[in-house]
DNA sequence: TATATAATATGACAAAAGTCATATATCAAA
DNA sequence: TTTGATATATGACTTTTGTCATATTATATA
């Protein structure tokens, strides 16, 4: 695999710097340049285009969405979307206007690189998988938000308190001490929770909340 | 529990705003002034002591952690530190400075509130487990795919197959289903796997592997 | 070949988890 | 004031989980 040549585009110094430095450290990546807006990025890659932009979509001048579409209508590159919170409508227009995935920004080093990776190398059928993979790796981060996942809509304070107990890992009897009721009660809330949500054991609850996934 | 006022400090608009939005929906919640550095949050918290702070790192002028010391000194609030990338050794400074904890920004609405709340309510005892969780929901964004937190070093494919299913939220039945083995081998498996992260049950297993996070 | 490891299985048992009916106290809303 | 929701509790019961000792293959390796 050859050097994989970036584009940052981000109009937070903070993030720019922090992204080129995570990337200059390894010689698998060169940042060809660091632009604080669409425009800027996309005149870096007419005289050198990249295999990869990371772009942030809220920017001033020309936002990541605009780029984003230009740089897949002409071909310059690979997009992947920088997001900081998830907002899911900008990404989705992202993604529709030919962003190869999206990423948070806070991703460690090493899985931040191993996705850029991921995009670059992609072809046809890996692009599934790696859209897949990082959307389960959204989503795992995802712990309650609205849309998919555990929906905290119809629960009480003490339910949702019961729930994210059990996706702690506790026991019933840890519960009970830690809430400082009985271990009974414990069990009539799980019950209850289970029955709400259609699912038969506290495992299945845990991985719901903290993934969105029912078994 | 009474409303929370909050201060937000974050040289980023983008930031400040996306959390005050986050925050204002909340009654739970009073954001009583948004700063863009240190001193601009110190001055908000002399006219009105807010219960938290949410201080970003690097920041003109002030930056979070000199605030932080001042904040711990004068007795302001309590500070909870925002980073974009999990700077190990600015978020110690941070900590050293009297921070109560640190969060990485983009955190779901729910999970950022939830800290927050954690952090406000956390008297002596509490706080240790507060760090604690933190520490854990950073590692557990580090890497939600695979890597920190459980270790499949030392497992074979069968016990990764079973960790894998109990982490899906299947039954014991269901997973002998699955792999076609019988329900007291699954048994055996999980006491084993149990048995090697020392942990009691498979809720347990399952939050480990999903979130990094031993209970 | 002898030995270790992996994958599988059983049965007996103990310990949790989950279900269900029932009950009480509080508080807010109709 | 009656009703409904919330938080709590018990006891009796069933089902699932988890533990442990023990055993059979197959495969790889010393």
């Amino acid at each position: 695999m050859s050097i994989i040549k970036v584009i940052i585009a981000d109009d937070s110094d903070f993030v720019r710097d922090g992204m080129k430095i995570i990337l200059d450290v390894d010689p698998d990546f060169e940042v060809i340049g660091c632009a604080a807006n669409g425009r800027e990025a996309i005149e870096i890659a007419k005289e050198n285009k990249p295999d990869v932009f990371l772009m942030d979509i809220q920017m001033p001048e020309m936002d990541g969405i605009e780029a984003t579409k230009y740089i897949a209508e002409h071909n310059l590159g690979k997009v992947l979307i920088l997001t900081t919170f998830d907002d899911d409508e900008l990404v989705r227009d992202a993604l529709k206007s030919g962003a190869k995935g999206y990423l948070i920004k806070n991703h460690t080093p090493d899985h931040l690189k191993q996705m850029i990776k991921s995009v670059v190398n992609g072809t046809g059928v890996m692009e599934d998988s790696i859209l897949e993979s990082l959307a389960g790796s959204v989503d795992a981060v995802k712990d309650t938000s609205a849309g998919s996942g555990f929906d905290p809509e119809g629960y009480t304070e003490r339910e949702l308190d019961i729930v994210k107990a059990v996706s702690e890992g506790l026991s019933n009897k840890e519960i009970a001490a830690k809430l400082f009721i009985s271990e009974g009660t414990v069990k009539n809330y799980i019950t209850s929770i289970l029955s709400k949500e259609n699912l038969s054991h506290r495992t299945a609850l845990a991985v719901y909340y903290l993934t969105g996934r029912k078994a």
